[in-house]
DNA sequence: ATGTTTGTTGACTGTTTAGTAAAGATAAAC
DNA sequence: GTTTATCTTTACTAAACAGTCAACAAACAT
């Protein structure tokens, strides 16, 4: 699964062969195809496993104990390292793999397909309802939390890939100041002010 | 040229074979090699070709002779009427093929990927030229154009995406209202007052 | 008419690919 | 210690794949 992960996130879906996979992860492809019984089946798996390693991490970012606008800045914030971590480890940009991947197979490996969307769908049940609370506070003007997540959502995914395609990391330091922005939140007002 | 461009479209680069395209064009491989050496060169040919098709029509939309706000809301516009035309006859939602295919070959291909850069660019320059303006006539407050063209650009192609991953043309009606909101503009703050 | 350029074709090669199946290993169960 | 279940490997097939090339056709210039 590590091996698949790095294949895709690396190259692409489609670039990445079932020889390649067993070769990075030192096994025979008889062996693969006795646990998978194919491609788009090893990476929907890969891509659950990741998520639930992810979960604990995004549960605690997301807290409803911390103050709601804090959540989004630590998810930005977190988002930059990661990666710039990956940067320095793989040489390039990685981006959203959910996203990137979603976008590539999105017409082909419906099982794969849907096991993106539900992931994806998490990552903005964890906005939205930082939104709600928000507005609940009095933090921002968000009547409709639904919307503001799709916008949030649909702009830094947009970021991240952007970074992918110009292999440039630092335009996702904007990401605090554009969520913030985009939500009319304090912070940002105060700067544009 | 523009079988490479349904393929890749529908599907992905990656899962898009030469026999294929050849199919489709109703022409057999000794010909494409005729005129071209490998998939990322044509891929490339067709980017630059449908660029040069395009080109004119967003010379229109972003005409300096139009208020500034109202050619990105025309832009906004043209992208889900073009995005639902296309749903109609393909029967799912394509997206930005320059963003997707720039996501996914952007580690491999790079003759492709800079032919990419430079259109995703021109896309880049309209949009930012747009705000320059705004901002001089007072219609909003942008100081950094460059900046605020970065968010735009990075939401409208995030929202594309999006649309493409959950095949649902409708999420880009939100488009406008939310570039507008993203500029402060006054059409997005009389919505919200 | 004849040679030349420009393009097209089919038939081909060798490689890579997904997928299979039978034989072999390992270790626990009895 | 032998059976059984769980894996692993080797060796294979058949199809798909990229890429080549000599022969053929059409247009066109001289």
């Amino acid at each position: 699964m590590d091996a698949v992960t790095d294949l895709i996130w690396h190259g692409s879906y489609g670039s990445t062969t079932i020889d390649q996979i067993c070769e990075k992860a030192g096994v025979k492809k008889g062996s693969f195809y006795y646990f998978f019984e194919s491609k788009s089946d090893l990476a929907a798996a890969a891509l659950a496993a990741t998520w639930l390693t992810k979960q604990p991490e995004l549960d605690a970012i997301f807290s409803p104990t911390l103050p709601p606008l804090e959540r989004l800045r630590r998810f930005c914030e977190l988002g930059y390292e990661h990666q710039k971590e990956l940067k320095k480890e793989h040489g390039c940009v990685m981006g959203c793999p959910l996203f990137t991947l979603g976008a590539e197979v999105c017409n082909q490996e419906s099982k794969l397909h849907d096991q993106i969307k539900i992931v994806l769908g998490h990552y903005h049940t964890y906005i939205e309802s930082a939104i709600r609370d928000a507005h609940v506070q009095g933090l921002i003007h968000a009547p409709d939390a639904a919307s503001k997540a799709r916008m949030l959502f649909a702009y830094s995914e947009g970021l991240m890939t952007q970074a992918r395609i110009i292999n440039d990391v630092e335009v996702l330091r904007e990401m605090t100041d554009g969520v913030m922005g985009i939500l009319g939140a304090k912070t940002a007002q105060r700067k544009a002010a």
